[in-house]
DNA sequence: CGGACATTTGACAAGCTTCAAGAGAAGTGG
DNA sequence: CCACTTCTCTTGAAGCTTGTCAAATGTCCG
């Protein structure tokens, strides 16, 4: 049941200066005494395997947290049963920020991996803002690089087309996982791959498209020679060609905070 | 050309205190203290017109506003010119947080009906954090918010048919307008209605359709009654079926926070 | 009155969804 | 250890929703 990525394999060390989140060079450095801080407004850390539901869309729980390892995805479904994919979830990020604030409009939250985490204090959050400024700073920044992603989704279901949305998805969730120090290359040193957990399913839910369309999609790209995706690995074969039908080029890495 | 909504005809007052947004009851007390610096950190204020961009998709220019009157709305395009309209702004909205923090993940902004804008000074939101941290947590608050809506719109987008997005989109405007006072209701008091500035091509731009269908989609929806719009004003003539057909259900209003 | 723009309608084409069914992989229990 | 179930991926066929093309109407404004 239960399908360990082996991201980060192990769970947080209790020690956040050990974090192996913070020495991947894909977050901003911060001081000592913030560091500390983080440290305290940690209540705990936790596991939960593969497809469990870390926040639910009805009644969610008010808990903050970091996502360590592993993948997960933010969800809302339709009375009926339909489900949109509202973004990806990998390690650095921070999780249930949204429900702080929450006006009615819920979403939830489950893992795609076996994931761990950093739990942080119900209701610490104000004293973040008010002893540490520029974690608050931090937070509202992280808040804003989410939006940027469903921004970036809402024109992928809205305006791309089958074939463009998967291509875009390839990109987008590759590119993130390169900075976050996963791509991994094979013995020969040719062949460089990322982990890639998710189904066809999740595709389809993430992109707006039925199960069946997704498919065949992601076959005509396959045998286009442009990807490669097999047991749970991904490769771009074609980057630039990716990139073109997608309409999205890379941009300049810029470090990110972490909590 | 210009379209004047009479929203809140006028420019903002010189005294935040004196704000017509303020005094609607739709948004939260600042204390004393906090509004006053709220003045200061408020470098002008402008007003622009119909049709005019006040963020440009390519080059942003780094400046944040408070939108005070009039209509205006966040967008993306690709490079062949398809647009994706990411949310409606309405009064009281923060705008330009997203660039703050960018990614490179740009989108323009542009302004439907005449506007008035409380401008902020650049670089000014870090002092904001620093010396305000309660006003650090609302514009987090507002960021949370905007990304609700988007969360919202992803879900229409991807998951719901021409039907559902135009329901949804009636309803969720409607609703927005309302907790604004933005209802009016006629000489005879029956009749209560919004201004709704905004065309069929911004209609479909916001749902993914395309201008035609959603011509249709509105029409077969006026023809069953749900819903008049004459006039540049929108009249809900059966929410409860439109409610039912969004699958969208009314949330308690919530107050929230105004820069 | 002419020009620009928004709305409306019909006809046709295309893209995507739904239905149906089979193949392969993985886990379970007798 | 093998039958059995379950889950994911795959493919074909048919149908419906939505997009595209084209053109007419109406409105506003100079």
């Amino acid at each position: 049941m239960s399908k360990d990525t082996a991201l980060f394999a192990t769970v947080p060390p209790a020690q956040c200066q050990a974090c192996r989140l913070r020495q991947t060079g894909a977050f901003t450095a911060v001081k000592p005494k913030e560091l500390a801080f983080i440290e305290t407004f940690r209540a705990s850390t936790a596991s939960k395997s593969a497809g469990s539901t870390l926040i639910h869309e009805q009644k969610p729980n008010g808990k903050l947290f970091t996502l360590y390892s592993g993948w997960a995805f933010r969800y809302k479904t339709l009375s009926d049963g339909r489900r949109q994919i509202l973004n990806f979830l990998l390690p650095g990020e921070l999780i249930g920020l949204q429900q702080e604030f929450a006006d009615g409009a819920m979403h939830g939250i489950e893992a795609v991996t076996d994931v761990s985490l950093c739990v942080f204090k119900r209701d610490g959050l104000w004293d973040l803002f008010r002893h540490h400024p520029s974690l608050g700073y931090d937070v509202t920044w992280m808040s804003a690089r989410e939006e940027g992603f469903v921004d970036d989704n809402l024109l992928t279901a809205g305006r791309r087309n089958a074939t463009e949305r998967v291509a875009m998805l390839l990109m987008h969730l590759y590119r993130r996982l390169e900075r976050l120090g996963l791509e991994r290359t094979d013995a020969d040193g040719l062949d460089a791959s990322v982990e890639f957990p998710i189904n066809q399913q999740h595709i389809a839910d993430n992109l707006g498209l039925s199960l069946v369309h997704t498919n065949k999609t992601l076959r005509r790209l396959h045998k286009l020679g442009l990807h490669d995706l097999t047991d749970g690995r991904l490769r771009l074969l074609n980057t630039k060609a990716l990139e073109r039908i997608a309409d999205y080029y890379d941009t300049p890495l810029k470090r990110v905070p972490l909590l």
